[in-house]
DNA sequence: AAACGCAGCAACCGCCCGTAC
DNA sequence: GGTACGGGCGGTTGCTGCGTT
């Protein structure tokens, strides 16, 4: 049986509002609310239009406190950092950007964020190449977790400039013998795309992270990332590092000791905090966590199966209570696979092998130079400096809990 | 000046999910 | 437990304005 139209689309107009149809709605809602039933509201206040369009144009344009355009660098940031985390889910990027829109953080994205980001990537990769600073990581391609040649295809870039906006990628140090039209770069679907990103921004080292200055190849916390990052215990949820956890602390994190802390960035609190009043600098509530941040189940590592949980939550303007938002947050698995579907492409052909998460190319380039912002800097001033622009880490794998081998073992509800 | 192409954006479509009955 | 319904969301479409030829 089919599903009944939620209106007479006969009878309703349709197009662009009038300004006397944006007076009449946004009047009326001021003055009454919705009343729950957008589907009724139309005929209440006598407009010709469908509830649902009455409803999109409320939360897109006449509601108060909504922004158009103008977005900042910070929230470029934020966009691509959440784009790279969960994904197509405007309205949970949304969430984090008080007076923007799903809609608009969207459009934004697909006509602008998007080309600008690869067109960068790819220019800076062409001059990469140019002076011979690509190198060749034929470790991982060959012999590495992701070695395996079947599933490099798709990355394997044209050199060609066939379409503007397409990055060219690394090339693999083996060449791969495919079809022509397999060696066509495929980035015209989310999934694609978002691969690409994470191999852009990630230096997804799997258990192992790549120093490109020495070529070395650095076991647990990754030498360039200083120890700035709130810890917050599992148990109360309050950070027992206000400021910035120890060396130590982010050792034990990325060597698997404490597998049991919540972790986030400095600078992702100081970013969202910057456009999210809600939010108190330094030290965030269990509430405010789940509103904002990912968090990092790494329970049941060892467990077939039960490996990491990246995961974000939305606030909805929702208050949770601390019980219920912890078993949310780490103890309940029994959803995940609903929570987690944004994260399948964690799981695509290049990154997901013999479940591990991993890069199809040893080298990439980082967050900070993709979008314009210094590299990894080398003294602790300009560390800060670089992070507080970014919401995205130089190396955001670690800080989603990539660095341990362990952690990528697959969600639950993901067949791996 | 007209035609054309493109980018940006508002709005729509259709699917999915939660919930009430 | 099944069904109908409304809300929410992501993807897509089509209009508009601007720049280029």
């Amino acid at each position: 049986m089919g599903r009944a139209p939620c209106c007479d689309k006969a009878n309703v107009k349709r197009g662009p509002w009038s300004p006397e149809e944006d007076a009449k709605l946004k009047s009326y809602i001021e003055q009454h609310g919705t009343g729950g039933n957008w589907i009724a509201l139309p005929q209440k206040i006598g407009l010709k239009r469908c509830g649902k369009s009455c409803r999109l144009r409320w939360l897109n344009y006449l509601r108060p406190n909504i922004r158009h355009g103008g977005f900042s660098e910070e929230e470029d940031n934020i966009i691509c950092s959440l784009y790279i985390s969960i994904g197509s889910r405007w309205s949970i990027i949304a969430a984090q950007m008080p007076g923007r829109t799903d809609n608009d953080i969207k459009n934004y994205w697909n006509t602008r964020l998007k080309k600008k980001l690869l067109g960068r990537q790819r220019k800076e990769h062409q001059l990469a190449r140019k002076s011979g600073l690509v190198k060749q990581d034929t470790i991982k391609r060959s012999g590495g977790v992701g070695g395996n040649s079947t599933n490099s295809h798709s990355a394997v870039p044209a050199t060609d400039d066939q379409n503007p906006y397409w990055p060219e990628l690394p090339v693999p140090a083996v060449p791969t013998v495919l079809p022509q039209q397999q060696q066509q770069p495929c980035f015209n679907d989310h999934a694609s795309l978002r691969k690409l990103l994470i191999k852009l921004g990630g230096r997804f080292g799997s258990d192992v992270n790549h120093n490109h200055e020495t070529n070395q190849v650095i076991q647990g916390r990754p030498a360039n990332i200083q120890p700035t990052y709130q810890v917050l215990d599992d148990d109360n949820y309050s950070p027992y590092a206000a400021a910035a956890a120890t060396t130590q602390q982010m050792d034990e994190h990325y060597s698997g000791k404490n597998m049991q802390s919540l972790f986030i960035p400095r600078c992702g609190i100081h970013a969202l905090n910057d456009s999210s009043p809600s939010l108190s600098n330094d030290v965030i509530s269990p509430h405010q966590f789940a509103q904002t941040h990912y968090i990092v189940n790494t329970d049941n590592i060892d467990g077939p199966g039960n490996g990491i949980m990246n995961n974000m939550f939305q606030g909805q303007g929702g208050n949770y209570e601390t019980d219920q938002l912890k078993e949310m947050v780490v103890y309940n698995n029994n959803d995940n696979q609903h929570r987690f579907d944004g994260l399948e492409f964690f799981c695509g052909e290049e990154m997901m092998v013999n479940n591990r998460i991993t890069s199809s190319y040893g080298e990439s380039i980082g967050w900070g130079e993709m979008l314009g912002c210094p590299p990894v800097a080398s003294s602790s001033d300009d560390y800060h400096d670089s992070m507080d622009r970014l919401i995205m880490p130089a190396t955001p794998g670690q800080e989603r809990g990539f660095a341990n081998d362990q952690l990528m073992s697959g969600y639950p509800g993901e067949a791996l």
